[in-house]
DNA sequence: GCGACAG
DNA sequence: ATCTTGTCGC
């Protein structure tokens, strides 16, 4: 699929920051999900002492959930982790994969928060409005906003609020008894059908297949890559 | 100044 | 995220 280049990587946390300011205000949170036949996970590997960056995309059908198509990119990562500015650091990987895909998803699921952000605008809101895509955030810990715990059952939910008292996402239980993910917005969707279709996607675990299945997709990538650079 | 802090 | 073995619980 065609990327559009939108922004220069290359920039300063500061920047960076300002960055998001500005294109938080092209989020689009109104529901434009049409009907979902492929839905899409990412993910990137790392190792510690490498500046190598693995990223893989896993398309797959819905809602039977068996995987149709994957891609991947290798990448060497130059901006670091910093709370808030994930997608500075992975986002340049996970969009070559996405260019070598051929088919277009209709969702993404993406590893990390949308909407649930300091500035509103969390990795998954970013990828949805360069791709022009439906996206989730779906992060396995928090980074914020407060909230209650959720019911224990599988389903339960407990809604993410921001300072001013604001719905920014919601903590859902994914499983019986398992820490809840924490779902949030991405772009072209609402929180209701974001947690409907994460639920969906679930297929007993407590992390989403399409994301659980790019967890292992990247695994693997790193560890064959890793036998390249040997040779 | 102190604590929090996606992956 | 990554580094790592065994181990407690459903």
């Amino acid at each position: 699929m065609k990327i559009r280049t939108l922004h220069p990587w290359t920039l300063t946390p500061k920047d960076a920051i300002a960055l998001q300011r500005r294109l938080v205000n092209h989020v689009v949170t109104e529901n434009q999900l049409g009907a979902v036949r492929f839905v899409a996970g990412a993910d990137i590997a790392t190792y510690k002492d490498s500046p190598d960056g693995y990223a893989g995309v896993v398309v797959m059908s819905s809602p039977g959930l068996e995987i149709v198509e994957t891609a991947s990119a290798t990448v060497k990562l130059t901006f670091p982790y910093i709370p808030g500015l994930l997608a500075f650091r992975e986002l340049p990987v996970l969009l070559e994969a996405f260019a070598k895909l051929t088919r277009t998803p209709d969702l993404i699921l993406v590893d990390g928060q949308g909407l649930a952000h300091p500035r509103r605008f969390g990795i998954a809101c970013h990828l949805g409005l360069l791709l022009d895509l439906p996206t989730i955030g779906c992060a396995k810990s928090r980074l914020f906003g407060r909230h209650e715990a959720p019911p224990l059952r599988k389903s339960g939910v407990a809604h993410l609020y921001d300072e001013d008292d604001h719905v920014i996402g919601a903590a859902v239980r994914t499983k019986d008894r398992t820490n809840p993910i924490y779902v949030s917005i991405g772009h072209k969707i609402d929180l209701p059908t974001a947690i409907r279709y994460t639920l969906a996607c679930g297929r007993g675990y407590r992390v989403p297949e399409p994301t659980r299945q790019a967890h292992f997709f990247v695994g693997r990538l790193r560890q064959e890559e890793r036998q390249d650079t040997n040779k």
